[in-house]
RNA sequence: GGAGAGGUACCCAAGUGGCUGAAGGGUCCGGCUUCGAAUACCGGUAGGGCGGUAAUACCGUCGCGGGGGUUCAAAUCCCCCUCUCUCCGCCA
């Protein structure tokens, strides 16, 4: 969330940095009434309890002297009363002011062009060019039944649309996809591994942002009040939620496999063929806690890490600066790598890299302190795909098939595969 | 799922309603001692949120896992939740 301190000393600049975002509604209108009028309240209960306080401590010393302390203790119950009241007050204020503060997006970095969607997203850079076939490319999902390596009719039976069965080499190109994005993250760019839980509880979902305006987006595990992951990000950056880290461990770096779970409710009709958009699809993550004046360096690096796994795999890709339309609700800057995608004849997202400054931070409450004697200061958190597996797979099959129906794996996999060169 | 025990500050830990405005250790920091160090000794060692403030000055408030309640007053009594540990059951 924002610094209510920002908001209340500079009202003006941050809605209108909120509103670069063009699309949604941002309910930063009642914020600032309602910080006045709790600020109005608090003064007035605490100078009450300060009395409360001051009249207590003497207590003891009048029963002992053998005081009469009932007129003293119906003036301290009308006291309390009050007290009570206004207490009750705060706490309905300040749960609509954290809830207003919740639902206000994070301001977007003014480098970050303003625009209505994905049409204004601005390309940065290209690695290769398109693949060109001397034959009629065919969709991963042809590819796929093909060579009986992807059932999707099976997987309606057990589950329904929007799921996959991997078979045989296909499930074997999925793990070594995912074991070679690992390793390349852990052995040679720096990060540790992590294995979270699928599940996480609600204050997961609110450090992070998914919640409270993207329920709907999330299956809910009932019985426990759980959700299924939509990403590796809730539990991974949660991790080090109220906790106040040595300024010496700064940056961290941490990357995960984890499957994600989304209900994927506004796509209806879109990518319904192949393995684009799932229910449950297989992502590998990075996310990094840095101190402040390096994110942005640490988001070009991040982003980097992510484009090397395609440059490893000899994928062509591109990755473009999302406009402000497009921007995710918590991110301040977020750069999208696409990955070249024959059956759409187009570039299609494949790594979502995020700056969210230190507003994911602020709500999930994930600090640092520089040295010993300094006030803690809220960390920044990044986080991007490195990638997602399932479109990755996708973009294998796709780039590297050949007239006949087969597949060559990629030089960089086949240690992964058994040496296995080619599907056929 | 059942039963029990716990959660107090950086760590350990005392604490059954007001003299606790959280004891006592440890750790760490400083002093003293020393050629230097160790030991002993002396002193210091809650942090953080919020508000008054621009402030790492000062003041208030909150704070003993979280949230409610009882009371003039709660670490302490009551209720709910949560996490950890032990035992039983079930189970990959």
């Amino acid at each position: 969330m924002l610094d209510i301190k920002r908001i209340r000393e500079d009202y003006e600049g941050v809605k209108a940095a909120v509103e670069r975002r063009t699309k949604g509604d941002f309910g930063i209108g009642n914020v600032k009434e309602l910080d006045t009028k709790r600020r109005e309240i608090l003064a007035e209960v605490e100078a009450l309890k300060n009395k409360q306080n001051t009249t207590s401590r003497m207590v003891p010393q009048l029963k002992k002297e053998g005081k009469d302390t009932t007129a003293l203790f119906a003036e301290m119950k009308e006291l309390s009363n009050k007290i009570k009241e206004l207490d009750s007050q705060l706490g309905d204020i300040e749960a609509d002011l954290k809830m207003a503060l919740l639902s206000v997006p994070n301001t977007p970095h003014p480098d970050v062009q303003i625009g209505e969607d994905d049409s204004a997203n601005v390309e940065l850079r290209k690695f290769s060019e398109p693949t060109k076939f001397d034959f009629e490319p065919k969709a991963h999902w042809d590819i796929g039944e093909g060579l009986d390596i992807l059932d999707f009719e099976r997987a309606g039976k057990i589950a329904g649309t929007r799921f996959t069965v991997y078979k045989g080499l296909g499930a074997r190109l999925e793990r070594a996809i995912m074991n070679f994005m690992l390793d390349l993250h852990t052995m040679e760019q720096g990060y540790t591994e992590i294995l979270p839980p699928f599940m996480v509880n609600r204050d997961a979902m609110y450090g992070t942002g998914q919640l409270p305006k993207f329920e709907e987006d999330m299956f809910h595990v009932p019985a426990k009040d759980f959700f299924l992951i939509p990403t590796a990000e809730v539990p991974v950056t949660n991790l080090l939620s109220n906790e106040i880290l040595p300024g010496d461990d700064l940056p961290i770096y941490y990357t995960a496999y984890t499957p994600c779970f989304r209900k994927e409710a506004g796509s209806a009709g879109r990518d319904t063929r192949g393995l684009i958009r799932q229910h449950q699809f297989n992502k590998v993550e990075m996310v990094k806690f840095v101190k402040p004046e390096t994110s942005y360096d640490e988001l070009e690096k991040l982003t980097d890490n992510a484009e090397e796994v395609l440059r490893k795999l000899g994928l062509p890709y591109r990755v473009v600066r999302l406009s402000t339309g497009d921007l995710g609700f918590s991110s301040a800057m977020t750069l999208d790598i696409e990955v070249w995608m024959p059956s759409y004849g187009r570039y299609v997202e494949i790594s979502s890299c995020s700056n969210f400054e230190d507003y994911q931070a602020r709500r999930a409450n994930i600090r640092f302190k520089r040295d010993k004697d300094t006030k803690p200061e809220f960390v920044h958190t990044l986080n991007g795909s490195g990638l997602a597996v399932g479109r990755t797979t996708a973009a294998v099959l796709e780039n590297y098939q050949q007239a006949d129906g087969s597949v060559i794996i990629p030089e960089a996999l086949r240690p992964y595969m058994g040496g296995i060169e080619v599907i056929k």
